[in-house]
RNA sequence: UCCUUCUUAGCUCAGCUGGUUAGAGCACAUGACUGUUAAUCAUGGGGUCCCUGGUUCGAGCCCAGGAGAAGGAGCCA
């Protein structure tokens, strides 16, 4: 006989028929009543044990946190609960749990005291949900590209270029730190490192992506990214997953196209594959909102903010008509925020997304075509001289959730542009070859794994929503 | 990096105007009970009051510095 998974045996009709589970104990009630999971299901399976025909020592060590293999009848449940139940014939203990000294206890833990314990979090229930629920969002994404025709290609994660202006990085080196080798300046002498220059995790596939892009036509990359800002937000990480397609051919509208029927298709399959996580979910959001006063609750609740999402199109507006938006709404010319709209071709704050999304709109919004000024070298520039191909989609609790653009693909322009921004167009040669050689119209974004994550599960930090987050001055585990 | 708030038992938190032996609920242990649903009832053990220094007869509480956390901002995905 062999093991079945719990998902498994919750959804046979107990006949009495015999099977064997395995997991770990989440409570032991009543001298009786295992509730038992094995990570197949949030659901656990209540495992009933006959305690007078039981030895004292095996009781004693079915304890919070304990893995144990339980053989038995299934049948019909007696008590309310749930609806089947297994009536163990023999309980055996694999791995003992000290419970005086198991951090996790059978009641309500903060979701700040489990990130510190993040080794043993996912054996929750809430953990437990949102990490099935990031499985099924990374399945879905290779999935949607697949179907598509789009090659995954793996970009490096070591590069020595940091010119995609992307953030901050950080350096990869294998000098010995007490002893850095130095040049007759007196500078770090890079070419006795390992690489012969200086070198850094990358911070975005995009600009390899490209070179994918204009062989295989669609390419996309999924893989993490790393970018030591010190920021210290519940939207930030130093080590973050991003999915950036690139595609040949492509347009802005396009490239929009693209991102939002992603959004939708990803959304959609969690939404089917994962009901019960994300049913949990959203009961335990409104648990939380109960402690709230009235109009601090959302109108939405998860599951109708998910299923929102996926019926309605995105709003697609320029950054020019979002400023006029902002800078006619009551909420400026009352001076509610912070940084009052005047002027075309300001950087929006995150406070004005969140206006658009939240209140005027009230669902996820496109702004495209902004000021070239505060956008990256790479975008293609509008006839008007002022603007470039740029698109942000914005989520509501999340804000910036994809950036793309089309790409800049007439060499001369790209070429004048960087030079304008000072960016070393010698280091780029092997870039600016794409634009050489067959040049095409081409577009792409980035889309950030752990946003997405965020905005599908209703969790509210990021740091939640991956394994073992790295944050300024946290590398635990 | 900046602003605000916080740091007391394993967890979540009280702790009065600076004053004797620092409390509660849950968790845990022991016993009772035995169809429970975070079982229930009784009993019990458990503290570097974040760290360093200062003020004071006396500091969990006041002051200075430091560390960490949460939320917001900036940067962005």
């Amino acid at each position: 006989m062999t093991r079945v998974k719990i998902k498994e045996i919750l959804s046979l009709s107990p006949q009495g028929q015999e099977v064997i589970v395995k997991g770990w104990v989440r409570t032991f009630r009543n001298n009786q009543f295992i509730a038992l999971n094995d990570g197949s299901t949030n659901n656990n399976l209540q495992v009933v044990v006959d305690f007078n025909a039981t030895e004292e020592t095996i009781l004693k060590r079915i304890t919070t946190g304990a893995a144990i293999c339980a053989t038995g009848k299934l049948i019909a449940s007696q008590g309310k609960g749930q609806t089947v139940e297994l009536n163990a014939t023999s309980v055996q203990i694999i791995g003992d749990s000290d419970a005086e000294k198991y951090p996790l206890q059978p009641k309500k833990h903060s979701l700040e005291f489990l990130r510190e314990i993040a080794h043993l979090r996912f054996r929750t229930n809430t953990f437990g949900a949102v990490f099935r629920i990031r499985h099924s969002l990374a399945y879905a994404v290779h999935k949607f590209f697949n179907d598509k025709g789009f090659v995954y290609l793996h970009t490096p994660i070591i590069t020595a270029s940091d010119a995609e202006g992307a953030g901050e990085t950080f350096a990869v080196t294998n000098f010995d730190l007490n002893n850095i080798p130095k040049n007759d300046k007196g500078e770090i002498d890079f070419k006795q490192d390992f690489f012969g220059k200086h070198t850094n995790l990358t911070v975005s596939g995009q600009l390899e992506g490209e070179l994918g892009a204009m062989a295989f036509g669609d390419i996309y990359t999924f893989g993490p990214t790393f970018r030591a800002e010190n920021s210290n937000t519940t939207r930030h990480l130093a080590e973050f997953w991003m999915i950036e397609p690139e595609m040949a051919f492509y347009d802005l509208n396009d490239n929009m196209d693209l991102a939002e029927e992603l959004l939708h298709y990803v959304i959609n399959y969690a939404l089917e594959h994962n009901k019960e996580d994300i049913e949990f979910l959203n009961t335990r959001l409104l648990d939380e909102e109960k402690q709230k006063p009235q109009n601090e609750r959302s109108e939405l609740n998860l599951l109708e903010k998910l299923q929102f999402c996926v019926t309605n199109k995105f709003e697609r507006i320029t950054y020019t008509q979002a400023i006029d938006i902002l800078k006619e709404s009551s909420h400026n010319k009352k001076k509610k925020f912070q940084y009052l709209i005047n002027e075309w071709g300001v950087d929006m704050q995150s406070e004005h997304e969140r206006y658009l999304v939240e209140k005027h709109f009230k669902k996820p919004v496109i702004i495209t075509d902004y000021p070239a000024a505060i956008k990256s070298f790479y975008m293609r520039q509008n006839e008007d001289g002022k603007t470039v191909r740029a698109m942000d989609i914005l989520f509501p609790g999340i804000g910036e959730i994809v950036g793309g653009s089309q790409r800049e693909e007439r060499l001369d322009k790209l070429e004048a542009r960087m030079n304008a921004m000072n960016i070393p167009t010698e280091e780029l040669q092997w870039y600016l070859d794409t634009r050489r050689f067959g040049t095409c119209e081409h577009a792409g974004f980035g889309l950030g794994f752990e946003r997405l994550v965020l905005f599908v599960t209703g969790m509210t930090n990021i740091r939640d929503v991956i394994p073992f987050p790295r944050t300024p001055k946290n590398c635990e585990f």
